[in-house]
DNA sequence: CGTCCTCTCGTACTTTGGGCGGATACGCCG
DNA sequence: CGGCGTATCCGCCCAAAGTACGAGAGGACG
C-alpha cells in the first residue's frame, strides 16, 4: 500500500522534479499536481491523497491558507500536509505550523529528507527541516530560560499550591475554601510568595507563574 | 573532514551497535564511547568531538544533565548534542531541549535518521524525531489557537491602553498617573474590560491579555 | 533535646480594587 | 436641530487585598 501524494507548486519544473523524485520511491505515488492553492484544495477533496506537499508561494491562494483549509484546527479528518518553501522566514514557519502543517521543508532538502517527511506525515508524525528546527529550539529553550529573575529562595510545597489558583484569578477566600485553610493563611502564603518573587501584588505573582511556565 | 562523534550509553550492546552503524558512514568517525554521564562529560572535554550522541538513562549522571553541562545556556563553545532515548516521555523531550540538545531521537530510529541528525547537529542545525515533533507541533499550534473566548464586544482604544499595564501588574494609581487621568477612570475602564472579557478580577484580565498574546 | 523551618491562624490597620451612579463630549442619523 | 448611543471621565462606598505584627503545632535534623 503506497502513499498517495498530492503536489502543489506554481513552478512546472518543481512539480516535475518532485513528481519524478517521489515516484522513484517504491512506496510513494504522486496522484496529482496543482499549480495554485485553490486547485490544491479542490484536488485534495477530489483525489483524497494520503499526504499533501505544498509550496507556500502560489497564486490565488498560498500554501499556508490551503493548509489551513485542509488541516486547520476546525477541519474534521485533516490531511497531513508537508509545507515546502525556498525561504525559511520565521513568519512562514510560524504560519505553516499554526495552520496545521505536519512538516516543513526547504527546497534545498535532499531526497532522503523529503521522503522521510512524506513518510512521517503519512504515519501521523511530523518532520521539520533541521535548519528550521534549530530556530524553534532556540525559541523553546530561550523562552523559559530567559526568565532572568528566579525566586531568591525556593518555593515551599504549599506556596506552589497557592501559586496556581492565584495565577488563575481566584480570590483569597476561594483559595482558602479549596485548600481547607483560612483566608489569613492564604494571605500569609501569598505574602511569602510576593517576597520571594519580588512581586508587588498578586498580578505580578500571576505573571511570574505564566512566564516560568507553571500555568 | 569527517565528523567526530562521542557516544554515551550505559548498555554495551547499544554502544557497539551505534559505533558500527556510524563508523560505516564515510564521513562519521566515532572517537569515543562513555558508559555514564560523568564519563561523557569528561571525554567530551578531553577528546573535543564535533557531536555528542547521548542516551538519557545512564548511571551517575543522566544524559540530560550531561547535555546541560556541555550545551547548556551558560556554556561557552557548546557541544552539539543529539539525545537518544527509548521512551519518548514528554518530560524527557522538554528536559533535553531546555538543556540545549540539538537533536532528539528514539532508539527505533533508522540509520538514515540517525546519520541525518548527526549531520544536522554538526552543521549547527537540529533534527527531532517525527513522532516527537508532532507533539511539539500540537503544543505549538494549540497554545495560540486555543483561545476560544474572544471579547464579546471589541475593546476601545482606551481599554487597550489600560489592558497592558494591568497585565504587567501595575496598580490603578500608577496607571492613572501614566495616562493623566484619575484612578476612578482607570477603574471604570477596567470594569468595562472585565465585563467584556467575562473576567471577575484584574488577574483574569491579565491572564486573558497573556493568552491572546497581547503581552 | 534543642533548633530550625513550614504551615497554620489571629488581630488590627492601610491600601487597593470593584460596584454603582452620574456627568460630559463627540459623532451619527432621521 | 434634537435625540441617541457610546466613549471617556469622575466621585462615593464597601469589599478585597496587602502589611505588620505575634504565636502555636508539627516535622526534620544534628
Amino acid at each position: 500500500m503506497s502513499i498517495k501524494v498530492l503536489i502543489a507548486d506554481d513552478q512546472p519544473i518543481v512539480r516535475t522534479g518532485l513528481t519524478m523524485l517521489l515516484d522513484a520511491q517504491p512506496d510513494i505515488d504522486v496522484i496529482g499536481a496543482a499549480a495554485d492553492g485553490r486547485e490544491a484544495v479542490r484536488l485534495a477533496l477530489q483525489l483524497r491523497p494520503d499526504v499533501g506537499l505544498f509550496d507556500i508561494r502560489m497564486p490565488l491562494m498560498d500554501g499556508i491558507e490551503a493548509t489551513r483549509r485542509l488541516a486547520g484546527p476546525d477541519v474534521t479528518d485533516p490531511l497531513p500536509i508537508v509545507v515546502i518553501t525556498t525561504f525559511d522566514l520565521d513568519e512562514h514557519v510560524h504560519g505553516a505550523l499554526k495552520a496545521g502543517a505536519r512538516g516543513f521543508l526547504l527546497k534545498d532538502a535532499g531526497p532522503a529528507l523529503l521522503t522521510q517527511a512524506i513518510h512521517a506525515a503519512a504515519d501521523g508524525d511530523a518532520l521539520i527541516a533541521p535548519s528550521v528546527t534549530v530556530r524553534l529550539l532556540a525559541a523553546f529553550a530561550n523562552a523559559p530560560t530567559s526568565s532572568p529573575r528566579q525566586p531568591i529562595e525556593p518555593l515551599t510545597a504549599r506556596e506552589e499550591e497557592v501559586l496556581l489558583p492565584v495565577a488563575q484569578g481566584r480570590t483569597n477566600n476561594e483559595i482558602a475554601s479549596d485548600l481547607y485553610i483560612t483566608p489569613s493563611t492564604v494571605k500569609a502564603h501569598i505574602a511569602s510568595l510576593m517576597r520571594k518573587l519580588g512581586a508587588r501584588n498578586r498580578v505580578e505573582v500571576a505573571m511570574w507563574a505564566h512566564e516560568t511556565g507553571r500555568i
